[in-house]
DNA sequence: CACAGAATCGACATATGTGTCAATAAGCTT
DNA sequence: AAGCTTATTGACACATATGTCGATTCTGTG
């Protein structure tokens, strides 16, 4: 049970019911009461497909690991001509819901503050990631200590944007990527690098 | 009782030890139980200062709100020649305790995900942020659309920055200080800003 | 249909938290 | 010392949560 293929329809349910409450209220709420009377079904039953409360959150962490880890460090390392295109690339993640579950990544965040082995975890892929965006930079140009600032405030920037929850008109958004790119990048992109953004992401 | 000045020694007890959770562990974690058994009194007592629980929490968000508010927005309109020196006038938030503290602001920040109340707050205080940290670009020329998308990275990574509680070696935090200037205003400081700066922060 | 395994249930034991109330203890003031 | 106010306490009532266990129901296969 737990993890094995051979889900049953509760399990799943119980999984689902988990993941729902987890990204929208929050961690703490993940109680199995609440969870058993939303199901209509009994609370104790949800031991017999999880050994305890901890095997269900482990579940939400893994589902967290196994969607948004390697997807943005794999933008990162896709071919592009200049620093502006790699860029786009990158923020192909904030346009595509299978790239990056930002709801669950903040879920996650919010839960590592009192989970000191989550916050760990969570160190060390941070740590990828600027890394990755760091070497970004390297390749095209950029002094070490210009790519390492550039990657950071590209990394604390997505952080807080997602930590404060901000809910943009989408128009605007699309609108604004080759500002964020040009404060990035210190430099604007060309029309064409922007037109082939929008062409991919259906503007 | 609550917020008159005659306050007991007790009282203040239960607003530092309130404090001190807070800020340490999260707003969930501020129970009268834990409370009690740390101040080594009994957990009724805590009914004849206070109302209930909801009080003791209103006093932490007056305290956040008199401290946090204001100075920043104070320090993005003090007198600046270039916008590099604006920022630095802004960034003096960052290094001295008395003009923002941050664990506070995480705190806030953290609870806030679930309590509408308080984020309505927030959001609030958010926007005043970004418009004068968006006017003060606009004084040093910016177009509109790049101080509005400057001003929204520098707020989206000091919330990043925060949220992510990084903890910098204070040498290398003060050398990448002209990098991050850098970045926001597109153009290298001066030797004389950045020596201004540091000599203000006694280094 | 019978029966074994899968799944669910209710009762029980326990823990931690909130808030009320009457009784008591401590501290000033006269 | 008496008396009023300030402060603290323990017992009580209640709510929500976790986890165990034996009994029961459901379900698919021989």
């Amino acid at each position: 049970m737990g993890q094995s293929d051979t889900s049953t329809g509760t399990e799943a349910a119980w999984l689902e019911a988990a993941y729902t409450m987890l990204t929208e209220t929050g961690v703490d709420t993940v109680k199995i009461m609440p969870l058993a009377k939303r199901l209509g079904v009994s609370r104790t039953s949800f031991y017999w497909h999880f050994t305890d409360r901890e095997a269900l959150l482990d579940a939400m962490i893994r589902r967290w690991e196994e969607k948004n880890t390697g997807n943005l460090v794999a933008r990162t390392e896709a071919y592009a001509e200049s620093i502006a295109e790699a860029l786009f690339n990158l923020f192909d993640c904030w346009l595509d819901a299978d790239l990056f579950d930002s709801r669950l990544e903040l879920a996650i965040r919010n839960w590592a503050h009192n989970d000191p082995a989550l916050q760990a975890r969570l160190d060390q892929e941070d740590a990828k990631r600027k890394e990755a965006m760091a070497a970004m930079f390297l390749r095209f140009g950029f002094a070490r200590e210009q790519a390492e600032v550039r990657a950071l405030t590209m990394l604390y920037t997505q952080v807080g944007y997602i930590s404060m929850e901000i809910e943009e008109d989408p128009v605007q958004r699309m609108e604004r990527m080759p500002d964020y790119i040009e404060v990035y990048t210190g430099q604007r992109p060309t029309a064409r690098e922007i037109d082939r953004f929008r062409a991919r992401h259906g503007g």
